[in-house]
DNA sequence: CGCGTTAGTTAGAAGGTATAACGAGGAGAA
DNA sequence: TTCTCCTCGTTATACCTTCTAACTAACGCG
């Protein structure tokens, strides 16, 4: 890789930190090329030779966004987490950036569709899952509860919908998924 | 109310029957008063005389779906149905206009807070929630069970993300609430 | 050393929210 | 009935956004 390419993943790393830091703050939706160029100090089309549009900023920011938890969920199952540590791998993952969860799994861009490659990262999470929802003969099932009792309980949460309610997500989300555990009913 | 305030009403609706009609079709991001004075046949700052600004519309909006949910479900309850054919009525219903379901459940918008009002509404459904979940002294318990249960396999299925996956997302949500109301252990 | 690619610039189109200032007309009061 | 005032819709404008086009400067590579 000559200077030339290292300069662009460079500045490509650049524009996407301050990209996080806008999202972190104010959501996807405020989301500025124009000001991430402001903030870097150059001119707003400047960016255009990094980022053909906006979504191919966000898309880059998705798959990042899914790496970042596929490495997290890997990292807790090979520390021997059961399908509990998993859960609570993912809700501090998701606490951590509240906006990069919401990226992934909230309100899906309209007109957006995934690029395989995020795709197959997404199944690489629901891997581990599955793997760590033994028995065989319904860990698929088992993984796929585990995702939707996870999700109910963190997307909620992560929205606010549980304010003054007398709530504690991360006991709820512990109880649904021993509930998942421990039944012996589909 | 005099002919200017029907009028005005009229109007009103009429902004936000267009405004519907955007968000089913784009999104709530792609919601746009310029385009909705333009279908309506008139200039972009005329809409300001019936909403102050872009979010007190959407406020609107939200306060209307909210309402339309409650009704929904206190229908379905007082037509006789459990919790699972309560389940059921929320998943028809947000499946009419997934975009709707998504503007309440779905990422906040940031910066946006929940007026009194709305909140209230959604009390409401929570409350037809609790009373089909009795008996009463794990019924509150079993209400917030039901919520998130139906909501993560709900917004996952709106959102798209079971797509190509082999999942019947009715039967899910069924068998989560079944789950719910059979299991002996919280 | 020079050629060619690449980065960054300014200008500008198209479209968005929102405010200000102004003219026209209807509602309600005298 | 007439007058007054409020409300509505207009245009003009400021400022924001994404994104394209055209040009210049500089740097890496052969």
């Amino acid at each position: 890789m000559g200077p030339r390419e290292r300069y662009r993943e460079q500045v490509r790393d650049e524009v996407k930190q301050h990209a996080w830091e806008q999202i972190a703050t104010a959501g996807v939706a405020a989301l500025s090329l124009n000001a991430i160029a402001k903030q870097m100090g150059v001119s707003g089309p400047a960016l255009y030779r990094y980022f053909a549009n906006r979504d191919e900023l966000i898309t880059a920011l998705i798959r990042d966004a899914y790496r970042s938890l596929a490495d997290a969920v890997r990292a807790a199952y090979d520390g021997g987490a059961d399908l509990v540590g998993l859960a609570g791998a993912i809700r501090e993952w998701a606490l951590v950036d509240p906006h990069r969860y919401l990226l992934i799994y909230g309100t899906p861009v309209p007109g957006y569709h995934a690029p395989a490659d995020t795709t197959a990262i997404s199944d690489e999470v629901m891997t581990v899952i599955v793997e760590a929802a033994g028995p065989p003969a319904t860990a698929v099932r088992r993984g796929l509860l585990f995702w939707t009792r996870v999700h109910g309980v963190l997307s909620l949460e992560l929205a606010g919908h549980f304010q003054g309610m007398d709530v504690d997500p991360a006991a709820l989300v512990t109880a649904e998924v021993e509930a998942l555990a421990n039944r012996t009913r589909q």
